[in-house]
DNA sequence: ATATAAAAATAACGATCGTTATATTAACTG
DNA sequence: CAGTTAATATAACGATCGTTATTTTTATAT
């Protein structure tokens, strides 16, 4: 590992890490791939010839932020049981989580923009996300694996769509009530009350 | 009522239906004003008549939105009992609505731009969504009616998530799963089982 | 030290951005 | 019908958009 290779690699890392703060916090559109190039102290030339495109940028960006989550969720459950799930909810919906934007998890600031990316992205969507529900379903007890697996979608549905209405609100008073909302509904989906 | 105050009571509603389906279907950020003047058939110029900027668009186009909510809930409801959390619940995470953004509830594809609006459209998001709620709330039983509204909360928080994961994956048979899996959890969550 | 390679910076492209000022059109008032 | 007013269209602003081509810089290999 050449001297070059390790400043191309560290300008990398500061491109993406750009990418998926300036993503998060102000959507695909509006963003513009000098902003993101400013944020990492280089200018688009660099930009290019290391994501090709914008579109490119924000896959880059997509996967790392979902791989966040992907090596996250061990960690959460590395106590075995399944009380992990509070602790996993208690993040998600809190208070810190809820007022980063540019930090936010993956999963509630990008999900809406994938929607209009290319089929390509798409995939890489679904492949990800269907990683992240195999080691949800991992932690939970109880039922087939297919039923534990729907039971992560649910309890992800929950998390994303409170998060998502508790951002959008305005004062703190509504936002927590529905952080709690969505709290107690992300654990009572992950178990098996159904 | 003058044949002008028509035509331009007419501008104003194509303005905006023709901004509401744009902000739905490419975000905030990912249509302009011409595109939006283009897509009602008039030029810039009478939309700044009208709207004064791009954000005073934005926020009549989440008005309009949520006020379809708003409209529609009391339909779902008249019935009387709690089976239309059935029928809703079927709507919002059937085939139909998945696949269509730019009609797509203003809850699912707008709340994600709110969070980076101005505090002004925070306000007036966070005052029609607790009329949502509570117009939801009014079509359950049992508990206080603080609960009746956390439970309403979690049931659209689970809707959300769910249908905003739904859209953003590649395949319709992954869709139609987390979509089934939300759909369940929003039905529970819905009723008193906390 | 010099030549070669790669990485990043710079400059420029036409297009579109949100907005303002002005001009044109058309409906209302007398 | 003439004059006024309101609604919309047109034109232009500087700024930024995503992208390409070229130039400068810098590390490696000879």
């Amino acid at each position: 590992m050449t001297l070059k290779q390790d400043q191309k690699e560290e300008t990398r890392r500061r491109m993406v890490q750009a990418a998926s703060q300036s993503f998060r916090s102000h959507g695909y559109a509006g963003i513009g791939v000098d902003g993101i190039a400013k944020a990492a102290n280089v200018t688009s030339g660099a930009f290019y010839a290391h994501f090709g495109s914008k579109d490119g940028a924000f896959a880059a960006a997509l996967d790392v932020g979902l791989d966040e989550v992907i090596d996250a969720m061990p960690k959460f459950q590395e106590k075995g049981g399944t009380e992990w799930i509070k602790n996993f909810a208690d993040y998600y919906l809190g208070r810190a989580h809820r007022e980063d934007l540019a930090c936010g998890c993956a999963m509630t600031t990008l999900s809406p923009e994938v929607v209009r990316t290319k089929p390509e992205t798409h995939g890489a969507y679904e492949a990800k996300m269907t990683k992240i529900v195999a080691l949800f379903a991992k932690g939970l007890e109880g039922g087939s694996e297919e039923e534990r697996q729907s039971r992560a979608w649910a309890s992800l549905s929950a998390m994303i769509g409170g998060l998502t209405m508790a951002r959008a609100v305005k004062t703190r008073k509504t936002a927590e009530q529905i952080a709690a909302a969505a709290h107690s509904t992300a654990i009572i989906a992950a178990g098996k009350v159904r």
